[in-house]
DNA sequence: TCGTATTTTGACCATATGGTCAACAATTTG
DNA sequence: CAAATTGTTGACCATATGGTCAAAATACGA
């Protein structure tokens, strides 16, 4: 077996890592279910005993592609800046997750079906971590709420709704492939100008909003 | 195997059923692959081989659901009525996007499950009739912008934003649950006020935004 | 180059799963 | 009630899949 124990050799970096990053667009397309190591392994371009060699099981595969991929995926949320100015914080959040749903479609796919299947790894990393992290972010939008630079709202829906809209263009990429075929570099500029004319606009504190309302 | 050709008896109507309700539960859960005929039997409290009395195979079974739900899944959408208020519209069909997520939430991650794995089974339907729904309903929004009810964007977008949010809630329930501990009742009306709030306000038309913009 | 540690793999095993079938049970029909 | 139709299931089969292992191949340090 691959020494724990010892420094990594050079091949088995190499391998580690090449089983990481096929298996990541395997999961991703299939599920964990769907998945098999024999596919994982030919993508890979090895026998599927070598993958069990450096990893002893499938779940052990799967672990360390959602560990890999989890940081990055998560990463502009910590960059959301309490200092900041709050429209132009928020706008750059949702710009960096758009990013993230162009450049890493897989990334998305992965955590979204690993949630549809009720989240049986990252659960419990999801009540305490990015607990933790959302709390936090929450806060900063409470602040910004009170000195009526956003509306007023139950903030977490906000984290939601970017969430949502911006993963999906990774996630439905099937689905609004089928229903406008524009190509992606339009449909992702769109996307990008209708988020910030409708919410930017929609999220503007208080102040103004009596006014539209009357 | 169960005629064909004739009428079907009661038994017959009353196990399809119980089959196909039962299945939408499970493949709900663990997705197509992830399903097994066993679980389903042992859930709908009969025999594998009866189930596959009925139903020829495991995909035969998952043809019937996908049908079934397919229908009430996108109902609202054909609601979205052009002679009506642009604003007063959209917000009766987030309304009811949202209650369904509510209420059906399997349905909602039946379809999640079936687009992120490519859309094997609906890719042509997506392609055909809801592609042809859709462009009936973006004509419909275009003539809103024309109009100035609703500021002017590429339409479609609106759709996915209000599929992306109102499915999230019932696809991601497991991580909202994990986030926000409150009540699912506060989290619907709480998600449905910020919807209103920001949206609602973010889509007026551009008589407004202009005076707003400076 | 030699010996050791590491890497690779074909063959194999146990289990899970979709699906079939013949025999038996229940229901319907005349 | 008897025959015919429909419904039910345990036993079984073929295949797929996760995982093991011993033996062969390769890499590497002294």
């Amino acid at each position: 077996m691959p020494s724990t124990d010892r420094k990594r050799t050079r091949i088995q970096a190499e391998n580690e890592d090449r089983i990481v990053s096929t298996s990541l667009d395997v999961f991703s397309k299939y599920g964990y279910r769907g998945s098999t190591v024999d596919q994982i392994a030919t993508a890979a371009g090895m026998s599927k005993a070598n993958v069990l060699y450096y990893f002893k099981s499938k779940n052990d595969i799967y672990l360390a592609v959602l560990e890999e991929t989890l940081k990055d995926w998560l990463n502009p949320l910590t960059d959301l800046n309490a200092e900041g100015d709050a429209l132009l914080e928020i706008q750059r959040y949702i710009q960096a997750k758009l990013k993230l749903s162009r450049t890493s479609p897989a990334a998305s796919r992965l955590f979204a079906n690993e949630i549809l299947q009720g989240a049986p790894m990252i659960g419990p990393y999801l009540k305490t971590e990015l607990k933790a992290l959302v709390d936090g972010k929450v806060a900063i939008l409470e602040k910004w709420m009170k000195q009526g630079e956003i509306k007023t709202f139950e903030p977490i829906h906000l984290l939601f709704l970017i969430w949502s809209t911006t993963q999906h263009y990774a996630d439905f990429a099937i689905q609004i492939s089928a229903l406008d075929s524009s190509p992606k570099s339009k449909l992702h500029k769109d996307a990008e100008k209708f988020l910030d004319i409708v919410l930017l606009e929609g999220l503007k504190g208080p102040q103004y909003s009596g006014v539209i309302g009357q």
